[in-house]
DNA sequence: CACGCGTGGTC
DNA sequence: TGACCAAGCGT
């Protein structure tokens, strides 16, 4: 069952993964039916780039402290930023809380259920937009991710793994796949989603418990393995991501204004450690206080 | 489009 | 044990 471009057709994924995810579905909270629109886009956020496992903790006391938006966005954002605790890329954390505050000023305080209007938010791009448009309001949008993409990189493209950055032939191939009715539409992007979150995995996929292996264009190829340009590793250590972190990592753990000279003894080298105070500061995660002092953005 | 941006878990 | 990986976004 072939397509014109030679791919397996995506219609006859669509059943048994619906099946799948009927049984196998993760029981999370911002998937409870009355969860609600603020709490998918605050796990939306979270879920940028950090595990679930991880995230969990923080989302719940993220919603029990700011249950709706107009909660947040009164919040000076520093409070957001001290939150966020240790989920990583804190510039998350500022967009969320500026994103609370557009919501109140454009939508009366309701998150919005239009992709357009979605987009124009802080921090919501093509992926977040789509999601929150799915999963919060049930609308038939091609939702895609990093697990997205290897689903259908795996099943239909006949490849070990997409491409290293999103494409526009990924988001055609996802818009593709999309099933005509938008229910079944809006199940299907969870669903895509999970069986790569839980099966179709980067690293070692568990082809054994897939519902779709007898259809797998990769599979059915013979697993081939990987054969494009390398991925650029991520170096951690010794980076000024790392200062940063430390740095942010002082600063959420007092309760105001921390001197210059207690931040110098989180990161040894003076050159560094300025460069990134500096860009905390120019990207609004911490704000100077005087001459020699820092805390977070009130 | 490539890059910078945190943090921790896994094999 | 050090890569690699994790529901991306903005520039």
């Amino acid at each position: 069952m072939l397509d014109q471009s030679g791919s397996p057709t995506a219609e006859a994924l669509h059943a048994p993964v619906l099946r799948w995810y009927d049984a196998n579905a993760r029981v999370l909270p911002w998937r409870e039916p009355d969860a609600g629109a603020w709490a998918v886009m605050v796990s939306e956020f979270m879920l940028q780039q950090t595990p679930v496992s991880r995230v969990l903790p923080a989302y719940e006391a993220w919603l029990e402290r700011w249950p709706k938006p107009v909660d947040l966005a009164v919040e000076p954002p520093g409070e957001a930023v001290r939150a966020w605790d240790r989920l990583g890329y804190p510039r998350r954390a500022l967009r969320l809380h500026a994103a609370a505050q557009a919501i109140v000023e454009r939508h009366g305080g309701d998150v919005p259920d239009d992709h357009a209007a979605l987009l124009a938010l802080p921090g919501v791009g093509t992926y977040t937009a789509a999601a929150i448009a799915s999963f919060a309001f049930g609308q038939r949008h091609a939702v895609v991710d990093t697990n997205v993409r290897r689903v259908l990189a795996r099943a239909l493209t006949g490849v070990a793994q997409p491409t290293i950055s999103p494409t526009a032939a990924d988001q055609r191939l996802a818009v593709s796949a999309l099933p005509a009715d938008e229910p079944t539409a809006a199940r299907w992007a969870v669903a895509s989603m999970e069986l790569g979150a839980l099966v179709c995995t980067a690293r070692t996929p568990r082809c054994g418990d897939c519902p779709i292996r007898s259809r797998c264009a990769w599979v059915l190829a013979g697993s081939p393995p990987y054969d494009g340009p390398p991925r650029r590793g991520q170096t951690y250590e010794g980076t000024d991501r790392q200062a940063r972190g430390r740095l942010l990592a002082v600063l959420r753990a007092a309760s105001g204004a921390v001197p210059k000279k207690t931040l110098d003894a989180s990161w040894p080298d003076a050159t560094q450690r300025d460069r990134a105070l500096d860009g905390l500061v120019a990207d609004g995660l911490v704000e100077p206080l005087g001459r020699n002092r820092y805390r977070l953005p009130s």
